[in-house]
Parts: C-alpha cells; sequence; structure tokens
DNA sequence: ACGCGTTACTGACGCGGGTTAGTGTGGAGG
DNA sequence: CCTCCACACTAACCCGCGTCAGTAACGCGT
C-alpha cells in the first residue's frame, strides 16, 4: 500500500511534541519554543518529506491563499493577444511574492459565470481583464465588496483598475508624427469604438492633433476590428478618401495589415507615408520596414495588478486607477514627409 | 458588520432540517429524501446565496478539484509563444467538464520549485509545459505517482504525454515542396536542437527528403533560436552556402526572419525560392506573399492535455503518448520552381 | 518555605462539509 | 394486535491545521 501524506501529527509524534508546537515551528511563530525543540521539529518534517496541507489551512486560516485571472474577451481577442503570457507572468509573480496562487478562468464566449470562485472561498480576489459593462457577475461581486481589480477600464463602476495608458501613449505616437512635419495625418482604430482601449488610444490621437492646432477630421478616422485583415481594408479606405502623410495604427497587428494595403497601393514606407503602430508586438522591429510603435510594460501591467488586488485583499481600500506608462520605439516606419525633404533640398 | 458567508449549517436551520439532508440534497445523493424537503433544501440555499465553501470541501473529499499548469518556458519562449493562450483556453475548458479548475504557475527562469503544488493538496495533478532533463521536481514527482502530463517530449521518462505530431507535420509541409517539384530543400530549424520540438520537425524534413529519395545535405540545414532574428541570420547563412530552390522554416515567426532575409537578396518568393513555415500564427495569413504554413490545432491541444490529466486522475493508467494531427495551409509563399516552368513554357 | 513570574509547551476547540452507522416512524403483512 | 421493514432523516465522527487558554516546571527573591 501507499504510504499515507504525512500529517502534522506525524510529524509531532515523531519529535515527540505536540501539535501545537509543530504547528508553531512550522509558522514562525516560535517565540516560546527553544532552539532544541525547534531543530527537532524541522528535522523530523524534512525526514518525514512533510507538507501542510493546503485545503485544511485554508479551511483553518479562512483564505485561500489564491486569487483569479478571468478572461472575459472573445477568443479571436485571446488569440490575437499575444501580449497575455508575459501578463500572467508579472501577474504570478506577483502573487508569488505574497506567497499567493492564480486561477485562470477562460470565460466561454457567450458568457459564463465566475462570481463562483469567489463566494466559494476558492480565491480571496479577482483580476478581471477585459470587463463588460454588461456583466451581471461583475455587479454583484463589487456590490458585495468583494476584492476586484480590472484591467482596462470600465466607466461607470467604482472600482480599482490598472491599465497602460493608452491615450498618453498615443498621444505620443502622434506627436512624434507631427514633430516630423507631418500635419495630414489618419488614425486607424484597433478595436469598435465600444472597446475603452480603442477610444482612450482614438482620444489621445485627437489630442495630439489639437495640441498642435490641427483640427482632426472625421474622414481621417477608420474603424478596424483586432486583426490584420481588417487593418487592411481600414487603410484601402483611408487612402481612398483623401492624400495623408502619416498614419497612426492603434495596433501592431493591425497595422500590419494596414501596411499591406499601402503596399497594394504602391505608396513606399515611410517615403510616401508615415507609419506608427501601438503594442510593440515582437515582430514589429521585423516589419518592412521596421515598425515604429508604442510598447506597452506588459509584464509590469500583470505585475500590477496582482500587487494591486494583492493590496486590497490585505486592507479595503477606496477604489483607485493605476496607468503605467508606455514608450515610444522609433523605428524605420515614419520619417521626414516628402514635401519637407523638397523643401530642404531647396534650400 | 458584514454578514457571514452562509454555511450549510445555516441553510439546515432554514430548511428545518439536519446539516446531512443538506449535504445529501446538494450533492445528489436525495435517494432517501423526498421531494418536499429536497425543495425546501434548495430553496433554503438560494434564499441565502449558500455556496459551499470550497477549502472545506477539499479537506473532507481529499481532492482539490484543481489542476495546475506549470509553464517552464523561458520568458523569451512564452513572449514569442503566441499560441499559448488558446491552448490555455482549451486546457481550462477540459477542467471545467471535470469540475476542475486551472491554477498556472509560470516559473522563474532559474528555474524555481512547483512540486509543493503536489504536495500540499493544492493541486490533483499537473501539467508540465516545456519540460526539461534536468528537472529535479518532475523527476521526483513522477516517481511518487502523482498524475503528470507532459506537454512535448521527453524521451527517457515514462510519463504520458501529449503533443503536436511535430514530426508529421514537417514531412508533410516538406512534402509538399517535393511535390512542387523542389529538390534542393533548405531548412531553418525553429530553436536548438536540444529542444525536442526542433529536433522532431528537422526529423519530419529528412524523413520527407529520404522519402523521395533526396538525400538531405548537412549544409542545406541551419538552426535558428526561437525570434524573427535568428531566422534572418540562419537564411543568410543559408544562402550564402549554394543554390536552393526552397526552404521549409520549422516556425513562422523565425520565417517572417528568413523573409527578411530573402527580400534584402533580391529572391522573390515564390517565384525564385518557396517558403514553408510552421505554427499558422494568426499573422502569417498576412505576409508578404502569405505563407504556406502548417496548423496547430493549439485549442484542441490544450484541451487533450487537461481531459488526459484527468483521466490519470481518475484512474491511474499505464503512460501513454497521443500526437495531435496538423494541417497543412497552402498559401502563396510557395509554388513550383523556376526550372519547372520553364521547362513547362518549353512543351 | 512560599509566592510569583517566566519559560516552554500542550489540550481542546473550531474552521465547513462529507459520510457512516444509526434512529424513529408509519404502514403492510401475519 | 404485534412484527417487521422500508422510508426519511439525523447524530456523530472525520478530514488536517491554526490558535487560544491554559498548565507544569523552574528560577528567583524574601
Amino acid at each position: 500500500m501507499i504510504p499515507r501524506r504525512p500529517t502534522s501529527a506525524d510529524v509531532a509524534a515523531r519529535a515527540g511534541v505536540s501539535r501545537t508546537t509543530v504547528s508553531f515551528v512550522l509558522n514562525g511563530r516560535d517565540d516560546a519554543i527553544s532552539a532544541a525543540t525547534r531543530a527537532r521539529v524541522i528535522d523530523a518534517a524534512r525526514q518525514l518529506g512533510y507538507h501542510p496541507h493546503a485545503p485544511a489551512r485554508q479551511l483553518a486560516g479562512g483564505t485561500s491563499q489564491t486569487i483569479g485571472l478571468v478572461l472575459r474577451q472573445s477568443p479571436e481577442q485571446v488569440a490575437g493577444d499575444a501580449l497575455l503570457a508575459e501578463t500572467l507572468r508579472g501577474m504570478t509573480a506577483a502573487a508569488r511574492l505574497g506567497g499567493f496562487r492564480v486561477i485562470v478562468e477562460a470565460l466561454e464566449p457567450n458568457g459564463g459565470r465566475y462570481a463562483d470562485l469567489l463566494r466559494s472561498g476558492r480565491t480571496d480576489g479577482l483580476v478581471v481583464s477585459g470587463p463588460r459593462v454588461d456583466d451581471p457577475d461583475l455587479r454583484d461581486i463589487v456590490r458585495d465588496r468583494f476584492p476586484v481589480v480590472l484591467q482596462g477600464s470600465l466607466p461607470d463602476l467604482d472600482v480599482t483598475s490598472v491599465d497602460v495608458d493608452n491615450r498618453a501613449g498615443a498621444r505620443g505616437a502622434v506627436e512624434h508624427l507631427i514633430a516630423l512635419g507631418h500635419r495630414r495625418i489618419g488614425c486607424v482604430t484597433n478595436a469598435p469604438l465600444a472597446y475603452t482601449a480603442a477610444s482612450e488610444r482614438l482620444d489621445g490621437y485627437r489630442d495630439a492633433l489639437r495640441g498642435a492646432n490641427i483640427g482632426p477630421r472625421p474622414e481621417w478616422i477608420v474603424e478596424a476590428a483586432f486583426d490584420a485583415g481588417s487593418g487592411h481594408l481600414a487603410m484601402a479606405r483611408l487612402l481612398d478618401r483623401g492624400p495623408l502623410d502619416a498614419v497612426f495604427v492603434a495596433s501592431d497587428v493591425v497595422a500590419f495589415g494596414a501596411l499591406g494595403a499601402l503596399r497594394a497601393a504602391h505608396r513606399r514606407v515611410p517615403e510616401d507615408i508615415s507609419v506608427v503602430g501601438f503594442d510593440d508586438i515582437p515582430l514589429a522591429a521585423f516589419l518592412d520596414p521596421p515598425l515604429t510603435t508604442v510598447r506597452l510594460p506588459t509584464y509590469e501591467l500583470g505585475h500590477a495588478l496582482g500587487t494591486a488586488l494583492l493590496d486590497r485583499i490585505a486592507h479595503p481600500a477606496a477604489p483607485r486607477r493605476t496607468l503605467l506608462p508606455t514608450e515610444l520605439v522609433v523605428r524605420s516606419s515614419t520619417g521626414p514627409p516628402r514635401s519637407s525633404t523638397v523643401a530642404r533640398r531647396a534650400h
């Protein structure tokens, strides 16, 4: 027969002490335990290969030492989101610092339930990624004061959230184009504007143009939807509408398709038109030409989400919104406009 | 003060029955419970918003109803692995079918420990992704008969494993090139050959060549390492070594870099040289030209991993190796060789 | 010798729910 | 009328650990 997993009682018996003493030693509560006894207990535990039974400890302690990551996104989004892995790494790392583990719950497209993770005491808190306004579970658990942190933003819900500073990042990207001398600057969104990340990036684009006294024209803006194919179509539409010096594409994947459309239209990048992307996916540096884009702190995002949640679990606090800074990475898809080159040559 | 979460005792009191009855009703053991009582219990539970306390249940039942996914890969690999998200989705879906949840443990680069997940009873089994031979924890938990399923292969360890059929996939890709009429076919690996996936794909490449009576020449084979940059370098080296009709690049990301090298060398694809990739990442269809590649059943892989593990947990069985079939996706980066075009024209 | 405080440890209860071995009740059969 | 047996339910124990409220032993001052 298989030897039963050792319990703290086994350790106690072997060390010749009580279970309480074992518990005290193993949990650092050994202010009142002599060095000799402590050594005996630790020895016995090692010899038996003792590992405290987590569920028992959770039951007694009233805490699961576990947090959950709820992926609310649709499968297409998840598939396209190459950054998830990094964010997950960051979050597990942050959790580990507090002795927590991470349960991942990837919801079905139709939208499954996940509140049970909290109500059953399986997790002490939740990070909800890609929250939607019409999420009944979310409203409920927020109302019931469960620790929740949102990845992304949700306007009319008073919850702690952490996100990348989409607006500032977009603004910086477009200001880069303006600084190069561009004036007629288009925008291809990364997603429909119902997605807050999309509208935030569009806001940043507008901020930059207004800051340079350029009225953003509606016909300069086209919506795409996550993938490269939609980027290709959007760029083609944009080209039809009139001449442009540059384009801000609010996602590298979408920009990928946009570059294809420009190639098909025989526009050279950056000579004829400059392109800035967003996200800095690993392949961005290897595009033709290498893509100027906005780098997201993906690992840090995950880490910040985890830290914020652990914080919230430790002591209830007022909701707080954290925005992580992005970084413009200048590569070869952006350059001065042709006209300015001509002007320079004229000198 | 906050109302305590209801326990089964609360439900029992409200329904006017014993705790045992509540347990029987809620766990389907109601062979001996009258319909009226059952209804009262269910009603009481709903009214109180009762959710069984998971840790208590786990302690009593001796099972955590949780499985773990251990990511043994280095951060660079994880970052480049856009497929992880899908695999994770598949695995959580499979787990859900058995009432299980998934804990993800992303190890630190130096290689952290994870055996505790099993020994502490936090999980009932583990899927280990990207296993390495020099993994002490893995040896230990396999020796101790804990349920483990490997994603990937590990030659000299007798464990259940699930993987994509890399060899057959690679073989199919190269056979496609041969069928088009190519003979001088190079190979850029996806990673150093210490990685089993890399050597399996290389084996498939060799299988195909031998099957067509083409002796694979060592100078046709160059190693790359995960990213597009290494693919660029590898392809450049390959071009230096002599003329080729086609190249099999064992990863789309690497192929991405290889295409860049071909462009730099002014070779047209597929007119001058055909290229086949591997993985079918979402962007593959939008490359210039759209990449012929081998599609991996990523979601199914995760699902199969989860199912295999649940199976193994339910009843100990002999280790089994499962290989999931891949699918060749023909796009525009492959075509007949120039010579054959010439030959055809000569007719 | 006695009281009193430390020091070093232990007994026993509780966490919440699963489960086994019962108990009381009513009806059918003799 | 009594026996016997389903039927419907319950008391009590168990899972493994944390922790409070002790308790015994010992040293020290007077």
